[in-house]
DNA sequence: AATTTAATTTAGACAAAACTAAATATTTGT
DNA sequence: ACAAATATTTAGTTTTGTCTAAATTAAATT
């Protein structure tokens, strides 16, 4: 596999994001800032490798092979944001262009010692899951605080409201998406939610928690 | 700077070992597995970039510029041995290839923080200087046991021949790069030579002594 | 259903980096 | 000094990955 035909594996499996959709080749020619032909062309030769299924005019998806090969290279990128983060102090913000550097050095003895080295850890930085060896990961699925059980854990990673003033009152209260947070206890009388959040218990009301999306890591 | 053109400049200074030497078409080829004909069209476009100073037969040889160029790169690559044997446990006749890839990442901070991580190592695992950002480092004055004369005192730090079997017989007699080392005598019959290496008096081959750089202390 | 618009593919071109085979320059040996 | 051997360059191809422009297919609108 060259350096061009992992960008685009990977791709086509962010844009299917899992599931067995077929892609367009005008969405993955806009995600890589390229042209729909040079996307035609790249696809032709990914099929004849097996690694996606692909009819003309019809879009395209991964097979089975092209699938692990997109884990094994998700695998790499997020251990190295890792390193990047804990090891060598890079902010979070910093560590995805590196990231999408590294993801392409050849050797499993490499990614293998990366991974104990950093305590095989379970999720980048930004709280997306890294699959192990073998492709397997805990499926994320991120759901609103207000729809969470008590006792439920997870990373901070959208809000349902982008407006400025919600914004702002998390600005204000120190919450940062890729905090992780807990729910403690939920008030029946008015929804509002006692949470634990970087080691600082607080509550916030129902309007906030309906506005907040946990990412839950579960089992695939 | 494309990887290739990296490949080539980095060859180009080794092969001058530091010299302003003009160096041949056909040693850059040998030296890349590459064809003389490979070399000249990349040789055109490396002087066209003043990385070289070229005329047609008359051999190649860097420009100030280009040196910079392949200190930048060697700095890198002898970094990321450092990073593989000390952090991820790589044996060291296992960490080149893959220092030969990480050497190409383009990020200038991650090899600043790198470089504080490690903790500013001044030689790789093999005994080799680290050039500064600034492309300056201390030219080593190793030698092998078997070029010194009987008396010389020094430290080892680096090997020639970095296989499997050298390695592991270092290993086995307790030899590590740090060690200080003495010679007593040498054997003119087979080239053997007697030493003094931790305290403990031991005879090495000449293969042994053909293998082992000292960094020289006293030379008497 | 026909027409217009949008998406996709094809055809042809280009740059990078490699190769082979042929031409040319330099070096060596007598 | 001159022929033979060797080194180097040139010319022409190949592969990979990209592009533009044109043609074709699919989708949306009237
Ligand atoms: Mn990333
Ligand atoms: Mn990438
Ligand atoms: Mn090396
Ligand atoms: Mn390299």
């Amino acid at each position: 596999m060259t350096l061009s035909e992992e960008d685009y594996i990977k791709t086509i499996y962010h844009l299917s994001s899992g599931q067995e959709e077929s892609i367009s080749t005008n969405a993955i020619a806009d995600q890589m800032a390229t042209k729909p032909s040079s996307v035609t062309d790249m696809v032709k030769k990914l099929s004849e490798k097996n690694m996606v299924n692909y009819k003309k005019y019809k879009g395209v998806s991964l097979t089975e092979k092209g699938r692990l090969t997109a884990l094994s290279i998700v695998r790499k990128h997020r251990l190295w944001e890792v390193f990047l983060v804990d090891k060598l102090d890079f902010a979070w913000d910093e560590v995805h262009e590196v990231a999408e550097q590294l993801e392409h050095i050849k050797s499993d003895k490499l990614i293998d010692k990366l991974d104990t080295y950093l305590g095989n850890p379970r999720v980048n930085p930004h709280g997306d899951p890294i699959p192990s060896k073998e492709g397997v990961f805990k499926k994320s699925v991120k759901k609103l605080i207000s729809e969470l059980p008590v006792g439920s854990k997870g990373v901070c990673v959208g809000v349902n409201d982008s407006s400025v003033a919600f914004l702002k009152f998390l600005d204000k209260n120190k919450i940062s998406l890729g905090d992780s947070l807990r729910i403690i206890e939920r008030e029946d009388f008015d929804g509002s939610v006692s949470i634990v959040i970087n080691d600082r218990e607080m509550r916030i009301s129902d309007q906030i928690a309906s506005n907040l999306f946990l990412e839950i890591l579960e089992n695939k």
